[in-house]
DNA sequence: GCAGTGACTAGTA
DNA sequence: ATACTAGCCACTG
């Protein structure tokens, strides 16, 4: 069931800003949950296709797409980003250093 | 309740 | 550079 947790993992992702992404375990540790990361994964995988949640700014520590063994969600997630701006490498990754979000901290 | 799995990561070889 | 391991914890059978 959707759990608290849940909705602090969808409200930091919601603050990614268009056209920047963010990792995993930046997601986790943005939300409290430190060293979680597979956590957001499953928060992600939850969740509606109707939420503004921009799931698809949200990739692995190795700037690639984390779903690709799912030829369908993993193809939407790189359209979704190439609308925005964000476009892979020719080795199909994406330039963390370019792209990773930095929140302001404030 | 235990064992396996997973949209992960960092470390080691 | 790739491959394997351990750690993290919720979900499933």
């Amino acid at each position: 069931m959707t759990s608290v947790d849940y909705q602090r993992i969808y409200d930091v992702v919601k603050r990614i800003p268009e056209g920047r992404v963010a990792t995993y375990g930046q997601v986790a540790l943005l939300a409290g949950l430190p060293g979680q990361a597979r956590r957001i994964g499953y928060a992600l995988h939850a969740l509606p296709d109707e939420s503004p949640v921009p799931w698809h700014r949200v990739i692995n520590a190795k700037g690639e797409i984390s779903i690709l063994p799912d030829p369908f969600f993993g193809d939407v997630q790189r359209m979704l980003l190439e609308s925005e701006g964000v476009i892979p490498d020719s080795n199909g990754k994406y330039a963390l250093s370019r792209y990773q979000w930095k929140p302001e901290h404030r």
